[in-house]
DNA sequence: TTGTAAATAGTAACTATTCCTATTTAATTT
DNA sequence: AAATTAAATAGGAATAGTTACTATTTACAA
């Protein structure tokens, strides 16, 4: 893949973050530095990051967040502010029941805990 | 709440399939019944049924979708044909050490496992 | 250098959802 | 049974988030 310049200060704003932003968010961010970087290459950047494995997708209730930490990990949200944290906390379930009883097979697993925060509690 | 033909015929259509609709899928069935029923009128049943409790929203990746089952329990998604299905199993985590180790009251669980369904493993 | 394909900026288009308003309707009151 | 009233609707406009398009620019290889 090419260099790109935009595709850099992308990722390094992702990376150098913990409030897992969104493409907006981003994007203005990314303005600070470009001044004319446009929205369409803040969107196909995302997506090629991803795709690379360099950031993670997060499907935050009907909100799109993007998260440069590339560990398989889950989160907590809290219900009264929309914080996410970052947490090493492993959901599990019992794979065989899953197979024998639901005829499936599971490959990986997306794990909200909606609660307080620390502030909201 | 005054009655409404319309969310009658909205609820009914949830509350008769499996599927895990989307608004414009549920829109698409209420306009067999009504022909010229409105999706602004699908879209503002759909939030009150919600709030109501007579039907939950699943937040599917970027999709917004709806199902009559109000009971508590979490999905299996194919990865292969977006299929949801409905479990009945429980996600289990320490309550005690997300509360100690982040500070953070947890109250529910949003939780996918992502996986081949019997069709396509 | 020069040639090239990939990436970009800027903008248009698209999709899902919400908002707005005149009209209709369920339910209450007379 | 008619009149009243406020909730709900239909139809369409507006909004937000995202993707698509295209002429121009740029990385990098020859």
């Amino acid at each position: 893949m090419r260099y790109s310049y935009q595709r850099e200060v992308i990722r390094e704003i992702i990376c150098s973050t913990k409030s897992h932003p969104t493409a907006d968010w981003v994007y203005s961010e990314a303005k600070k530095k470009i001044d004319n970087i446009s929205l369409g290459t803040v969107y196909r950047n995302l997506k090629t990051l991803e795709e690379i494995g360099s950031i993670q997708i997060i499907y935050d209730e009907n909100l799109i967040r993007y998260d440069g930490n590339t560990e398989d990990h889950h989160h907590l949200k809290c219900s009264e502010c929309g914080v996410l944290i970052d947490t090493n906390i492993k959901s599990n379930f019992d794979e065989k029941d899953i197979v024998s009883k639901y005829n499936f097979k599971p490959e990986k697993t997306n794990f909200f805990i909606i609660g307080k925060c620390n502030k909201h509690k």
